[in-house]
DNA sequence: ACGACAGTACGGCCGCCGCCGAAATATTCA
DNA sequence: TGAATATTTCGGCGGCGGCCGTACTGTCGT
């Protein structure tokens, strides 16, 4: 039964709060310092290196040094769509009390998912294209329609560089807190990165949660019909 | 941050080697007993109904009593998902020495997944699909064609009895053995069930993997072109 | 060169949790 | 009813592993 231990290996390290609460913070895409990660996970420095230094082993993270910082981040798009899954399961847990903070709040309207956007925003506007035709999830997978190219092509998206990424081009990613799915894989990547650079979209400092600006509150509306 | 505490929550119950065998036993959707399960596990059965009481707390697992038997199955699908999804990451993770058994060689070939076929079995079968214009999976999701559609009709399967099932309908889900997408969802699943049906394939005792028939040997060359 | 800061080893403490033996409860079969 | 089997409960043992304090190695700025 090999194949179980290593499945309990890698369940193990993500099943520690410390560790966890360090892989939650990565869950953006975003690479952070060890301190900034110490922060995070509410326990001191040392015992971050130690985690820090587990999961590298395992292969969970990636480190890369730079002046006298060592950044952290996920290893792979593989290990986000792994947390993602657990959190799926998670939260149709037991019934337990589950007070929602503030924070939660602000996570469960928007935020960013690996690198493409979540919450009640990323629902929202693949709903918004699935309305128009321009995308299909209904009972399969995923796809884009040419009608549903040529909408991102015009709203400003390099479709050809989003290709490019290696990665699984459209990708129906389950969505946690709205058990539905958003739109994920390279093209929700690239549609993510345009909304921040139309400055409609800001991340939340130390967060994954998202602010959407006046500006994005607006083309929003008029892009995607959506009355946030 | 209260969601990575279900994070861990969740983690940690697949991270102890013992429920890790448990929860890998029970990947085929298949329903077992305690007694088989702490066989499959490798601890007394004391120790695993432990095991058992907190794996279906936490709703990993579901229970039904049938007589003096309890029989444990996942408890949906998503945990099915999760749990791929982890196998995912640690068959990609450090370069260890992994010494490949026989029955991990078995597994490798054919074997099935949560209620799908997966191995080199089950990837064959989806290159298959895919090469003769009866599935989609390029770059996105995944999608049935219809002349995939009138394939699988004629192969005898019900198409209106998988798509009322409530679940998603085709889903590529990753391979972690071959390391690239086979054929879930509702139409995998049907489409194992078939093959069952047709006397094809065969399951192990106590275990997920499969055995190809002669019978399935020849069905499997004329229906998909696969020479096993 | 020196102090400040980021990050990393080392050592010891402590608590949690998995493990089993023994025994209790439940259900079937004769 | 009584024996047999399935499963659970309880209690105690033992070890792994997370935690921090202390101390060490780099790297940056002045």
């Amino acid at each position: 039964m090999t194949f179980a231990v290593n499945l309990a290996e890698i369940a193990s390290l993500v099943g520690d709060p410390a560790r966890a609460n360090i892989l939650s913070a990565l869950m953006d895409g975003r690479a952070l310092t060890a301190t900034e990660l110490a922060y995070a996970a509410g326990v001191t420095p040392q015992t971050t290196s130690g985690h820090l230094a587990k999961l590298t082993d395992a292969r969970l993270l990636f480190a890369m040094r730079q002046g006298r910082h060592r950044y952290y981040r996920l290893a792979s798009p593989l290990v986000a769509q792994m947390l993602e899954s657990i959190m799926a399961v998670a939260v149709e847990g037991p019934p337990r009390y589950r007070p929602s903070s503030k924070l939660d709040e602000a996570l469960k309207a928007a935020r960013t998912c690996y690198n493409h956007l979540a919450g009640r925003l990323g629902v929202g506007i693949a709903d918004a294209l699935c309305e128009r035709g321009h995308l299909v999830f209904a009972e399969e997978g995923g796809e884009v329609t040419p009608g549903g190219l040529a909408f991102m092509q015009e709203f400003g998206i390099d479709l050809a560089a989003a290709r490019r990424r290696g990665r699984v081009f459209c990708r129906p990613c389950l969505d946690w807190s709205e058990r539905r799915p958003h739109l994920g894989g390279a093209l929700g990547a690239a549609l993510a990165t345009r909304c921040f650079d139309l400055g409609w979209l800001t991340r939340n400092r130390s967060g994954r949660a998202l602010a959407i600006t006046p500006a994005g509150r607006r083309g929003l509306a008029e892009a995607f019909g959506l009355s946030l």
